[in-house]
DNA sequence: TCAAAATATGCGAATGAGTTGCATATGCAG
DNA sequence: CTGCATATGCAACTCATTCGCATATTTTGA
C-alpha cells in the first residue's frame, strides 16, 4: 500500500460519479501531487482484476470506473445531458439468467446500458 | 458507388459472423486487392451513420460490425470460445422500455450483452 | 532496526485502433 | 468526353492505454 494507491483509493471514494482515468488522476493529485497517469492506469487495472472496481465503456472513448461493492445495478445514460443513472430491477436480473440458461449457458457477466431522453 | 465500397459491401454480405475492420479489410481485398484500411474505416463509419450497419464493442479493443436489417436482437458471448450468439426475447424488450419509462425516459437505444460459459 | 529483496513509481517512449491531410484517381453529370 | 465532385491510398497523426527501465518506496525477516 503506497502513497499513490492511497491517493487513488481516496479519489475513488470521494467520487459519486463514474470517473475516467483522467478525472481520477486529477482528483488523486490532491492527495499525492506527484502521481503519474501511468500509475492511475496501472492501479485501476489492478483494482479491476481484483474485482474491487468495475470498468465501463459508455461510448466516448475513455473507460469509466466505479467501486464494485454496491449491489448489482445497471445504467441508464441520459442522452441529453450525459448524466448516468443507476437502477436495479429484479425481474431483469432473473430474465437475464433465464435467457442464458435457455441458450445453454451459465451467465458469468453481462452488460446492460439503456440510452434515453427525458420524457417531456 | 465505387469499387472499394462494392468490395466492402460484398465482404459484409458474405459474413455470417461479426467481423471487425481488419477482417473486413482482408475479406474486401478478395474483391478489390488494392483497398486500403483507411477506406474500410471510412466506409464503415459512413454505413453506421446511415444506419445500414451496427457497430458493437464486445470488449477486446476492436469494434465489430453487422448489417442492421435483421430484426432486433441482443448478443450472448461464449466466454470459452468467443463465439457470439444472437437472441431475441420479447419480455426483455418490453422490460427495457418499461424500466426507462419508470425512470422518466424514452428509450432511444440500448446495449445488452450476456457473457456466459456452456453449462456442463 | 536495518539491509536486502520485492514491488511500485515516474518518465518518456511505444502501441494499436481509428482518423486525417493531401495529392491522385475515380465516378458521374452534362 | 470533359470537368467537377467525391473517394482513395498512403503516410502521418490522435488519443487512450501500456510498457521499459532506472529510481524510489515498501516489505520482509534476521
Amino acid at each position: 500500500m503506497t502513497t499513490a494507491r492511497r491517493a487513488i483509493l481516496r479519489a475513488l471514494e470521494n467520487s459519486e460519479d463514474h470517473p475516467d482515468a483522467l478525472m481520477l488522476h486529477d482528483r488523486a493529485k490532491e492527495f499525492d501531487p506527484t502521481i503519474a497517469q501511468a500509475t492511475v492506469y496501472r492501479t485501476m487495472r489492478l483494482l479491476e482484476q481484483e474485482g474491487l472496481v468495475e470498468k465501463h465503456d459508455f461510448g466516448n472513448g475513455r473507460a469509466r470506473y466505479e467501486e464494485a461493492e454496491k449491489e448489482q445495478h445497471d445504467h441508464l445514460i441520459n442522452l441529453s445531458t450525459g448524466e448516468i443513472i443507476e437502477f436495479h430491477d429484479t425481474n431483469l436480473e432473473a430474465l437475464k439468467i433465464e435467457i442464458a440458461k435457455r441458450l445453454g449457458f451459465d451467465l458469468k457477466d453481462h452488460r446492460l446500458e439503456l440510452y434515453g431522453v427525458p420524457r417531456e
